[in-house]
DNA sequence: CTGAAAGCGCTTACAG
DNA sequence: CTGAAAGCGCTTACAG
């Protein structure tokens, strides 16, 4: 019973019913599908902007089985919740959305620290979504390769190991690690510190990188300028206070982290030593803070806008059933004042 | 057509199937309808649980007209793009991220800057979500209204302007201006200058509190001590270069946000001041990195992840037909060593 | 207390 | 090139 004038166009049929057609030719139409004539789709298309009518994405999703969401999950260490306060997994997320948003795909983000990832298999973040972005790997390894074998559609960022099965991008934390000391060695520094946790896959990689540079300059690797320190800052703190009191010698330190370099050089100036005169620092990740501490800190930069694309691109590769492949983006460091090369 | 044994179990037929009753039941037994008898619920229910079955939110919201998601929309200065890596829009994401995931809502991210808030009316964002927070108003205060009025439920963080027709939660602006400034008066601060835009209600409120307290000393406000730089350092730091090559006097500045304060303090010490003995900084919004600069940031503290949970009580009260008040939220002096009060 | 029926707004084989 | 019909997985008046 089509009502013409000024009724609301609210879904297909109405707007089939104003231009007498069906509802099949209609969403045809919409969805300029090429079988339907061409002046049948203008005209659809023409009527449909008229009267201010869009395609009611919920039903149509729900139509096709699938969600138009990718859901991304942050694997906050549990232990330091501070962790996604990094400004680093802002730019990421943001990074994220906006290659989502060019592909027409919403972004539901589940943000909660999450102990244990099977716990949430059956939850709307996997039921709810057409594919899942993991940001970090943490510790659980055995947990994600369990939900990439029963088929969840996934990428992770982080840093592939050997017996993974699903797909990662993620950044050359070796060549970054090693960089990073390459530089301090080549300044002439030697007790050179690793300040992070390398209890997952990337900070070990970083670790890794560390030592590779200190063994090509005949450096021993001194077990006790290794500071198993979480990614939090009021550990950080404490954690050099303590190295300094045992009277250790140090005379540069890698972090894991500009957030933890960053804090690592204000205690250390509270301390009363000159960074970089007296110790050198290098962070990771070229945070937009990172140019406006005080000194201006040398860094690692990772591309992080550009690695969001990437992840984005790898899960809709998933969905559409390619074979996509893992992911490393290349690391650059950037050489300010915290280290005393300029 | 029944069948029992290890078949998947994948709709509410299928379960109702299994216990030999109609979908209605299994529906309303689902969702713990009183009306159906408590022994049918708790067999239904146990049922679901041994089959791992759970109601499809998809097909639920559709049928029920809602979305179970509110939509997040980051008001970006659309000149100054960089906003949004401000820390402190992170800790109010994971703030509103919680609180939604406790009334079992999703949150969509709308990150693109949006020049014109009534370009995304028609959008996923304001179609396809129960409600909008915005975050900031920035200068579109005109549109916000608009689209209230158009019956949009949303909620608004900022400062309340004469004129709104939307709800507003945000902080007490004025009184962190004041305190601020009041705190840099009281340690014999008076060449006091002000540092950033003052085109947003949040920013002229703070400023309204920096005036309040310079007249509470008698001191005249120097115009030229105002510096109307964008949210975005890169601008701050050619400003207060600007500032001091111009031979103005100057002992403390206020910032509107930690991370121009941040960005200040690195370029007065580049340019060999001292932060506090020669200028005192104050910030704004206490981020986790204040504590952890050198010196450490004595700031105004926003109470961000309790903003969070009442954007989004605010915005599922407006879902639900209530009357929601506006909300200001306290704002409280940090007192670090970045003014010399210690 | 329970069930048969209608319907949310779409899409797509199938038939013409 | 177009249409009638079925159906995605739910919920809820209505009737019993």
């Amino acid at each position: 019973m089509p009502k013409s004038g000024r009724n609301k166009v609210s879904s297909l049929q109405d707007l089939a019913d104003l231009a007498g057609v069906s509802r099949a030719t209609a969403s045809r139409a919409l969805n300029d599908n090429p079988i339907i004539s061409a002046r049948t789709r203008k005209k659809l298309q023409a009527l449909a902007r008229k009267h201010g009518y869009s395609i009611n994405r919920q039903a149509r999703d729900f139509r096709l089985r699938r969600t138009s969401v990718i859901s991304v999950v942050f694997m906050l260490d549990v232990e330091s919740q501070q962790h996604m306060s990094d400004p680093f997994f802002l730019d990421m997320l943001g990074g994220i959305a906006d290659a989502l948003a060019d592909h027409d795909y919403d972004l539901l983000l589940a943000h909660a620290p999450i102990a244990n990832i099977l716990d949430v298999k059956e939850s709307r973040v996997m039921r709810q979504s057409d594919g899942v972005i993991f940001i970090g790997q943490e510790q659980q390894l055995e947990q994600l390769n369990q939900l990439a074998e029963d088929g969840q559609l996934m990428v992770v960022w982080g840093y592939p190991v050997p017996d993974k099965k699903y797909v990662v991008v993620g950044g050359d934390n070796v060549g970054g690690g090693y960089k990073a000391t390459k530089h301090l060695l080549e300044i002439g520094r030697r007790k050179i510190g690793f300040f992070g946790a390398t209890n997952n896959p990337e900070n070990a990689a970083r670790h890794e990188g560390y030592l590779k540079a200190l063994s090509e300059y005949n450096v021993d690797p001194d077990p006790t300028l290794k500071v198993d320190v979480p990614f939090e800052m009021l550990r950080a703190r404490e954690a050099i206070i303590d190295m300094l009191d045992s009277q250790v010698e140090l005379d540069a330190v890698v972090c894991i982290s500009d957030v933890m370099a960053l804090a690592t050089m204000s205690t250390l100036q509270e301390l009363g030593l000159r960074v970089p005169q007296d110790i050198s620092v290098v962070g990771y990740d070229d945070i937009t803070l990172a140019a406006y501490s005080s000194p201006q800190l040398t860094t690692v930069r990772q591309n992080i806008r550009h690695a969001g694309r990437i992840l984005v691109e790898s899960v809709l590769g998933l969905i559409n059933g390619e074979n996509v492949p893992d992911t490393m983006l290349s690391s650059e460091l950037i050489i300010r004042n915290s280290c005393g090369a300029k």
